[in-house]
DNA sequence: AATCCGGGGAC
DNA sequence: GTCCCAGGATT
């Protein structure tokens, strides 16, 4: 299809200059399968300057399959706060779980064992398999579709399975004989240092003369992708619940449900306002706290508990993949004498009365803990 | 094939 | 503001 003369040249050159410049990456200063194995997990949709400080708190505090696969799973989630996709966390540890069960917590080194591990699709087997165990596998991300797509001129979308298949089994004749992890890396290398996506750096790059895209003037152009859905716009009323009486210094925190966004994150209470759409809000002393009080409290009546009086507190907004959060956060009391230390009627077994020291031990979304923070902040700052 | 699932950095 | 990142699971 491609000529042998272009594949060969580009695997020579790349191999090379990867051995040249790699970077010093925390997780290449081992061939550990399991530390490779976070890494992949959590460089998934994530920059390498962001995982960095997490992966070295993470292979600290569980440093071996062993050491994971018995931590609590609370424990696990709070050293994922802040990384998004936080079912990785949780796929992550079932797996090692798996692996500690039926390998003997050996990570194992077959496709089909790896791939079938919960939380490892085409591009992580591929990677565990060539980066930890030399394999000659694939593993084809979006860096190296886009390095493909250009130096192969592949106008195929991007975002198609089909044209991720085809991708695979080019980059797979690509690979140089016993250097799969090194040529696969540098694949990933190059992509995330030179073929960037905006400009590319091609008077750097090692394999530009003998590059489709850049030589047809393509390069900007490529990959192709299919533009993505914008985030469908919330707006949401956020309760900051300040305990009284023998509450008093605390909040109250819940945790959501085991399925779905943000599952077993803590968060503060919320609740969809009526009409998602942006009507006018924010005055000078913050929106009308009635409609908020009316739809809060229905919510918050499912659980038992009965809310006080509102005070606009602040706003605050969040960006999931494919939805727009616009939070209004109030402040408030539970208006509740069966939440009094002596009645018998119990708080939801989700809900938690917390001080401000005990939030370090549950695990929440940025949103929520930007919001957390502004109120201890202020709070300090009042007394 | 389309949708769900976070968060942040670069521009 | 826009793009997109070392993707996978579910339907």
């Amino acid at each position: 299809m491609y000529s042998t003369e272009q594949k060969q040249y580009f695997s020579e050159k790349l191999l090379s200059w990867y051995r040249r410049h790699k970077r010093d990456l925390p997780w290449r200063r081992s061939r550990n399968p399991y530390h490779i194995w976070i890494s992949e997990i959590m460089l998934q949709q994530t920059r390498v300057e962001t995982v960095i400080p997490y992966f070295h708190r993470f292979v600290d505090k569980f440093p071996t399959v062993e050491a994971l696969a018995e931590a609590p799973e609370d424990e696990v989630l709070k050293a994922w706060e802040g990384l998004g996709y936080y079912s990785r966390a949780r796929n992550l540890q079932s797996a090692v779980r798996e692996v500690q069960e039926r390998y003997g917590g050996v990570v194992p080194d077959t496709k089909e064992e790896v791939f079938a591990l919960k939380g490892v699709g085409p591009y992580t087997a591929g990677a565990i398999l060539s980066i930890a165990y030399n394999k000659p596998e694939p593993a084809v991300d979006g860096n190296v579709m886009r390095v493909l797509s250009r130096y192969f001129l592949i106008e195929e979308d991007i975002m198609k399975g089909s044209t991720r298949v085809l991708m695979e089994k080019l980059a797979k004749e690509l690979i140089p004989e016993g250097a799969a992890g090194d040529f696969n890396q540098g694949l990933m290398e190059l992509g995330a240092m030179v073929c960037t996506p905006k400009s590319p750096h091609c008077l750097t790059c090692p394999v530009m003369l003998h590059c489709s895209g850049r030589a047809a003037g393509m390069e900007a152009e490529l990959p192709v992708k299919k533009k993505a859905k914008p985030p469908r716009p919330e707006s949401r009323y956020v309760a900051l619940l300040e305990g009284t009486g023998g509450q008093a210094g605390r909040v109250l925190i819940r945790q959501r449900p085991a399925e779905g966004l943000l599952a077993r994150m803590w968060e503060l209470p919320h609740a969809l306002a009526p009409g998602t759409g942006t009507d006018g809000r924010d005055t000078a002393q913050g929106p009308d706290p009635a409609p908020a009080h009316e739809a809060l409290a229905e919510h918050l009546d499912a659980d038992g508990l009965g809310l006080g009086e509102l005070r606009w507190f602040m706003p605050a907004e969040h960006t999931f993949s494919h939805i727009h959060w616009e939070l209004d956060v109030f402040l408030g009391t539970v208006d509740n004498p069966s939440l009094l230390p002596e009645s018998s009627a119990p708080l939801p077994s989700h809900y938690r009365w917390i001080t401000r020291e005990e939030m370090e031990q549950y695990a929440f979304p940025n949103v929520f803990l930007r919001i957390l923070k502004a109120y201890f902040k202020e709070r300090e700052g009042a007394s």
